[in-house]
Order: structure tokens, then C-alpha cells, then sequence
DNA sequence: ATGAAAGCGCTAACAC
DNA sequence: GTGTTAGCGCTTTCAT
């Protein structure tokens, strides 16, 4: 039971009677080795529990691989989507991943790119939080950045794959006017959020249809389980007389559903309710929620493809844009004629 | 826009007109360097932009750093949990975290290690999947593993940090029978699972409590929604006569939730419904659903602890075990007297 | 306080 | 085919 320090190329080489540029060659597929001699050399090499060294290789070969994952908070549904996404795929790739939470903390984000950079990976994907300059400066540090699932404007050179949201809300909302709503709540992200396209494709799609956007009916909540359940509370409570409830992210929705059973609402003969995030819950809910289901599995994938296979084409285009889909459920119905 | 490669400790040398070793001792802390120098050093670097390679130092110093994550799947809740946890951690203690997920394959688990191993990771902490073999060369393989959520018996050298899952299921037996239940499902894991004291519990508790156990309650699902829910709808179907079940798991109470509202069985009234894992949807349910809260947080960040900080003690006294907590919803009330 | 030099484990020319 | 050699970027004696 000695726990002596891992073997090196050059204990096997030593044990294999033969020199340590053939063992490199045998771990590392490259040039040739006569059958006999890879058969003397992976003897040895199991013989003594040998394992190359990345760190090695790494530094030789300027850059140790593996791919960096930030995301504010691993516990987030759609977050462990686009990881295991990235993971799918770096698997396949070889690679491997470093992931890290930022929690939404720009300087956290920082230093988690500092250190990223520090080993040297080979490209890191990001789902930002919120400060521009420190990508643009990270954009620079390492050699390929992507953003993933949520994008800060005016980062140039920075790809980014993304759900298409926009899509996404304006479905929900026509098929919310469909139904015959016209007072239609919305809960989403506070103003300083990185992306406001949900809010933006509410209004646009109201507008379109003709409905009048009431901003007493829009409401920001900032990030965090008490914002979102304080929103939906003052919204329901404010205005007695929205018949549907738009929920832009999964906390906000759970909010809805909490805040609408302490009020006694029936859902959906007193509000209808429907959100962004077709979590495990939604289906669980009595009734089940109708959602927007974001591909967030692919989305990791995807950018994890483009960070790694087509470096060269960063940046060109826009970003890549996922389908999302609606999920109906049994959440929404035709609005009540008056409430209370 | 050049984007030439990174800069090394000598181009900081050079344009601080200092000798390399001063440069390292300016970044890592160690011996000592008049201020003046320092500020010059440390200008030149931040001109040229430079950063230590983590790989550089990692050869030199025998070991890559950062510590090895391997959950069978990161979207579970739980898993979600102890990952965070470990990055809580390891934070603290600057180090990077590579995770990789196995989906419950022994086969994929070994790869990993391997990589890992390859990788030159201060340490691996595992919810291992199921192979003893694999783990028990894994052990000599790394400096240090620790096993996270769930063990491995007969893996010596491996301590393990876990959830009380024992005494959970134990004061959920308890708080059902106390209701007055007496022919109790138990929706547990398949045979091969690696742990099975969830079920051993359960058989203790109510044998301790003069409850007989008939076999015919006690069922055992394989991994996954399907067959969670094929195992629920069985148990339902077959035993018209069940007063409560208990899921020993999510997805086993999602399944347990959704075949009793299939079968138009009223919660608490027909039956009552409690779990392990109290996940966010539990309180969402109608009824919130009464369920046993795991610690993953907290296993995660002590599994870290243990790895990292004390490499010595490893293996000493049995697994560190971490409180679980009841909590009471509205999903479990008195037997009725009769169903159906 | 600081510099020179010797590797850490590996790959990539280059000889043979 | 296979061995030799020169670094990759860093830490660490050992001089100075």
C-alpha cells in the first residue's frame, strides 16, 4: 500500500526497454510503432498503472483543453439543461468541463473567467449576468466565448446560441388573446436584466393584435423566489381584473400559482396562468400548467459544438435561435367576464 | 486585434527587467520581493496581459488541482444540490471543479475516473452508480475520493458523506402509521440499486411498530419516469386497499401523484401521498405534498471539505452522516375505512 | 532581495 | 521503427 507518485512516461518507457518518444507515440496515436514493441509498451504501462499525464501534454501542446460552463446557478432547471447539453457533447468531443455558478454576480463571473483562463481552456460557455465589460475583456483573455441561453448586447465577436423566447411569449400571448383575454398580466425580469426580449415580444405582440399594453399590467420582478412571489401578489391584488397571468421564467410562475391559491382564485374559471419554462412541476400542478417548453438540453449542445468545432466562425451571424414549444395544459380557459 | 498566445513568465520577466524567479515569487506569494519591484512586476504584467498557467505550476508541482465531480445525472434536483454544494466549497478554497455526469452507467463512471485521474485532480467526489470493481481500483488510482448521496459497501479507503435517508424514511413510516395507517405502499428502487436502505427502513420501522409488512406493498422501480410510474400505477391498481404510499424518491412521488389523480383518487381523503425529496414542485402540488428534505447542499460541500482538507483522515469512522427533515403538508391525513 | 539553472511529464523535430 | 534532444511555463534550490 505505498502510495508512491504516479508513474511517468519515462518509468515506462524504462520498464519497457524502450525510449520515452515510443511510449508518447503509442498514447498518443501518432507516428508509428511496431506491434510488438505497443504490446511491450502497454504491458509495462499497465504493469504500472500508468496514466498520461494532461498536464504534461498540456503545456507542450500550449492549451490544456476542456471547456469552461458558467451559469448563475446550477440548481436552475433550465441551468442543468444546458449543462448536461455541454456535457453530452464534450463527451463525445473528449473533453472535459469545468463548470462554475456565478449566481448572478458580475464580479464573481470575472474572477471565475480569470481562473478559467488560468488553466488555459480551450473556449468558455456563458450564460452572463450582466456586465458587458467584463466580457468584453474575457472575450479577449480567452480564445473562444459563447454565450448560451441568454445574451448581453454590444459584445461583439461573441456568438451566442439561444431559445428563441421572443417566439416563445409571443405564442403564449396570441394563444392568450385567442382565448379571449385582453387584460393580460405579465411577470418578468427586473429592468437591469440582461435581456428584456420577453417583455419586448409581449408588448410587440399585443400590439400587433390590436390589444392596448396596459403598464400597470407589466410587471418586473427582480431575480429570487420572494421577488417573484411579492410581484405576482401585488399584480393579483392591484388589478382584481386581469383574466390571464403570463409568467416570463418558472419562479415566476410557481409565484402565480402560490399567490393565486392564497386568494382563492380558480384557475382558469377566475385567471388563467401560462409561463415560460415547461419544468417537471407544470405537469403536476392541479391544473397542469400550460408552458413554453425552452430547449435548453440543445442549447448547451450546440454551443458547446460551436465553441469547440468552428472557432473560425465565431461571431458570424446572428445567434443561433432554438425553437421553443408551447406546451398547453389545462391552466387556461376563456376569461371570466368580471372578477370579484 | 492580433490575437497572438498568452504571455509567459519570462515576457513579464523581460519587460519588468527582472529574472523569472522574481516574477514567481511576485504571483505566488512565496519569498520576498521589495515593493518597488513588485509594482514593476506587477505593472509589466497586467501590460502584457499575462496570467500563470495553471498547467505550468501543476507540472512543476505535481498535481493539476481542482477536484472531480461524477453525479449520474446533474438535471436530477438532488444531484443539482450537491453540486452547488461542492462549488460552494471548493470556491472557498480555490479550486476548479470538473463535473461529468454517468447516467447511472458503471462503464461511463470508470471512463470518467480516468480522466480525471489523467486530469491530475486533487480529489473525486462521487454518487457512484454501481460498480465496486471500478470504484475499488479507482481509490488507488486518485489521491482521494469520497463518495457523495449514496455508497458503495465494501469500498474500503472511501469515506462517504450522507444524507440520513434511514432515519427519514423512518419518521415518515413513523408519522403515517401514527396517523393511523396500517396497509402502507412503499414505492422504492430496483434490487441493483446500490443502496436499498430507504426499503430496510421502512421494513424496520413499521416491524418495530408490530406493523405487518406484506410483501405485496413493498415494489421496486427501475430508474426513470416510466418505469416510476408503471411501478405506481401497479401498487394503485392492484391494491385497491392501500392507505398512504410512500415514495422513496421524486419521481416515484411525481408517479404516485399522477396515477392516484388518474384513478380519481382524492388526496388525502382516498389516499395519503409523502416522499422522499422535498423538491420544489412539492409544495406546488394540490395538496402540497408532505416529503422527507435532503441535505444535498450540505452533503456536497462536506464531501468537498473531506476531500480536500483532510486527505489524512480519509476512510476513518464510518460515513458522516447529515440530518434529514420532515416536513409536514397537506398530502397525508387519516386512513379512510374503506377505499373504493 | 534577486538571478541562474535544474527539472516537472510530455510532444515534436530530427537523427539513425 | 525507434532513440535523442530540446523545450512548453512554472517552482525551487542555490548562489550571489
Amino acid at each position: 500500500m505505498t502510495d508512491r507518485r504516479p508513474a511517468t512516461i519515462k518509468d515506462v518507457a524504462a520498464s519497457a526497454g524502450v525510449g520515452i518518444a515510443t511510449v508518447s507515440r503509442v498514447f498518443s496515436g501518432t507516428g508509428s510503432v511496431s506491434a510488438a514493441t505497443r504490446d511491450r509498451v502497454l504491458a509495462a504501462a499497465r504493469a504500472l498503472d500508468y496514466r498520461p499525464s494532461a498536464l504534461g501534454r498540456g503545456l507542450k501542446t500550449r492549451g490544456g483543453g476542456g471547456i469552461g460552463v458558467i451559469v448563475p446557478d446550477v440548481t436552475d432547471p433550465f441551468c442543468g439543461e444546458l449543462v448536461a447539453g455541454v456535457l453530452a457533447c464534450a463527451r463525445t468531443l473528449g473533453e472535459h468541463v469545468i463548470v462554475d455558478a456565478a449566481g448572478g454576480d458580475p464580479a464573481r463571473e470575472a474572477q471565475i473567467v480569470e481562473r478559467l483562463a488560468g488553466q488555459r481552456v480551450a473556449g468558455i460557455i456563458a450564460m452572463p449576468a450582466g456586465d458587458e465589460a467584463d466580457w468584453r475583456g474575457a472575450a479577449r483573455v480567452c480564445s473562444s466565448v459563447v454565450f448560451a441561453g441568454r445574451v448581453l448586447p454590444e459584445v461583439p465577436g461573441v456568438p451566442s446560441v439561444l431559445a428563441d423566447d421572443a417566439g416563445g411569449v409571443r405564442s403564449l400571448t396570441e394563444y392568450l388573446t385567442g382565448l379571449g383575454h385582453r387584460r393580460i398580466g405579465f411577470l418578468g425580469a427586473a429592468p437591469g436584466s440582461p435581456s428584456r426580449v420577453r417583455e419586448r415580444a409581449f408588448r410587440d405582440t399585443l400590439a400587433e393584435l390590436g390589444v392596448p399594453v396596459e403598464e400597470d399590467l407589466v410587471v418586473a420582478a427582480r431575480p429570487g423566489r420572494d421577488a417573484a412571489y411579492a410581484a405576482a401578489a401585488g399584480l393579483l391584488q392591484r388589478r382584481a381584473d386581469v383574466t390571464a397571468v403570463l409568467a416570463a421564467g418558472h419562479l415566476l410562475g410557481e409565484a402565480a400559482v402560490l399567490v393565486a391559491r392564497g386568494l382563492d382564485l380558480r384557475v382558469p374559471a377566475d385567471v388563467s396562468i401560462a409561463m415560460v419554462d415547461d419544468v417537471a412541476w407544470a405537469e403536476l400542478c392541479d391544473p397542469p400548467l400550460t408552458a413554453i417548453a425552452r430547449p435548453g438540453h440543445d442549447v448547451g449542445y450546440r454551443a458547446c459544438e460551436l465553441v469547440l468545432r468552428e472557432p473560425a466562425r465565431r461571431g458570424r451571424g446572428g445567434p443561433v435561435l432554438l425553437p421553443t414549444e408551447l406546451v398547453v395544459r389545462g391552466s387556461c380557459g376563456p376569461p371570466r367576464a368580471q372578477r370579484r
